[in-house]
DNA sequence: GACAGCCGTGTAATCGATTAACTTCTCGTC
DNA sequence: GACGAGAAGTTAATCGATTACACGGCTGTC
């Protein structure tokens, strides 16, 4: 910048001047000054600038897995919608670990993000309080934690839950399992307490950790106790129960019925294709960002939920059957 | 930091040379300056560290497109490499844009990462020559450019092309279709180059934009003109072929064979199975990293090819049928 | 007892920007 | 012609760390 102020002759300020468009440099002085940030080659030092701002025009944001394309689809989301509004997304990847989920929020908050938007691996609150007690800005995507203080984006399956229920005992199933995820995620437990209320308790729950693994053992295990429907709350977990009914050899949904909360653009070419929930992903992480863009700029964003809706394909025995 | 050196009864230089193991302080003023920072929750502003040490312990990668689970997974790997080497990741999205590519290797420069991993879109070499002109490492991944002078970390499909060219020739199909990518990206350019080549030049070539749209109204193009058998050349493709294949009720591989280049989890739930060519993902992602700090280090890795490996399963007529 | 050498710490310059406060200069007005 | 307002630009403090250099005190040697 120095350079640049020489080249031009003039001082840094009016260099700073120029490329903030503060003030009034003169046009004449002005362009001498672009002439030499050209010349040059310049490009300002961003954590100078951070530092001496105290904003970074990034967000930070801490999922909980990166291959889990509803994730990767959120993040895409989250990071549209603040490149339009100028700020930059940081992304962390927590592997459903609340240590190394730990380990990235502080890491982002040393690199001094303007606001943060987290996933939780886990309800537990202490990690949010400890953001809050830094004063950074914090909104909650997906999941929420134990007495949340901060704004919480997220969809609303109850609707599309009922709606199956009632599909589900409509086509006559009577023993039913759910493959819900961790006791101790929001979603892990009010999916399933919102599917079981509504079939009035009669469902078997088997908690995974919302990965292909615990998808396919909580399948088997459902599977052994003689379910002849399954509902799979996540879509990692559904694949996972979809690979142990095809390695069973099983027929969907004559031998077994199967729904999976969250879609994915493969889920329509299975045969039958496969009847799920389809969640709001990219609004979702539109608002997520807007929410925290809008707690920077010192506003008091509401929580937001989105519907997830049941979409019919036929894994049900439904629609064309 | 001065709010602690005071705390502690010491200056700010004994309290970083505590937080950074330097010299030698007593381990009572050790303990002193650790009890301070404990009590008062200070945390090291890592801007102006790296302000002052120019090293941001960070690299930036920039990738082709997050929804692609293919790269989805190489950020993974690289993220893991790096954090067990010390370094953050940050991640851009250039959603196959030249220009969204561009702005964000900018903006990553201007944070100083420390190096740059970079999944290019086009095989145009002058994003990559103004980051080598800056001096910042530079390593590129999956794809190349013309006459790349960094170092190159990429799958080499050549024999699993041929393997799959042989087969399909084998099982008599002389009408065969190809999905490629942009013939001006290496991988678009070489994997249906390739094929071809060792199909003796008897295919017909349909360049989509590695997007599943792109790949439905290729396979659509070459159904039509009644190609047998049909190759996509990456995941998203043949997910928009499977579809139009579906859509047409055609079935495989009796009516049409299918391969993709590049395998997901997905693919053997299908029925048939899909066969494929899978790439060691997790490695190149790793290996890039690897590449990357060494790099940084001072030293000169050289190119790295992992080569793919072809996965038969049904979806071209081998196996059980 | 004096002096060299080492050790633990403090002082202050520095990284590259932003910006408050000040200086200069140009006009316009009476 | 003097004075004041306003515009254009400069000087220097500042953000929060790191680190070269300086300094004082202790030890050991002759």
């Amino acid at each position: 910048m120095k350079d640049v102020a020489q080249h031009a002759g003039v001082s840094t300020a009016t260099v700073s001047r120029v490329l903030n468009g503060h003030a009034a440099p003169t046009p004449e002085t002005r362009e001498r000054v672009l002439a030499a940030i050209e010349e040059l080659g310049y490009r300002p030092n961003a954590l100078a600038r951070s530092l001496r701002t105290t904003s970074t025009q990034t967000l930070g944001l801490v999922i909980s897995d990166l291959l889990n394309p509803f994730f990767a689809e959120i993040a895409r989301a989250v990071e549209d919608e603040a490149r339009s509004h100028g700020y930059c997304v940081v992304i962390g990847n927590a592997d459903e670990s609340a240590e190394q989920e730990a380990t990235y929020v502080r890491t982002l908050l040393d690199r001094r993000v303007d606001g943060l938007l987290l996933c939780p691996a886990t309800d537990d609150p202490s990690l949010v309080r400890e953001v809050s007690a830094g004063g950074v800005p914090l909104v909650l995507l997906d999941r929420t934690v134990r007495g949340a203080t901060c704004p919480v984006v997220r969809a609303d399956g109850s609707e599309a839950l009922t709606a199956l229920a009632r599909r589900l005992v409509g086509a006559g199933h009577s023993r039913i399992g759910v493959i819900a995820g961790p006791p101790d995620t929001s979603t892990g437990r009010e999916r399933s307490d919102v599917f079981t209320g509504a079939l009035g308790g009669a469902a078997q729950i088997v908690h995974g950790d919302f990965r292909q693994e615990s998808g396919s053992q909580a399948a088997a295990k459902l599977i052994d106790d003689g379910v002849t429907a399954l509902v799979a709350m996540d879509n990692l977990m559904g694949l996972g129960a979809l690979g142990e009914i095809k390695a069973r050899g099983l027929r969907i949904p004559h031998d077994i019925a199967i729904a999976v909360f969250d879609d994915q653009p493969w889920f329509p070419l299975l045969d039958p294709p496969i009847t799920v929930i389809a969640q709001p992903t990219v609004e979702m992480g539109r608002a997520a960002a807007r929410s925290l863009l809008a707690l920077i700029n010192g506003q008091q964003p509401d929580d937001v939920r989105l519907s997830a809706k049941l979409v019919l394909r036929g894994s049900c025995g439904e629609a064309e059957l």
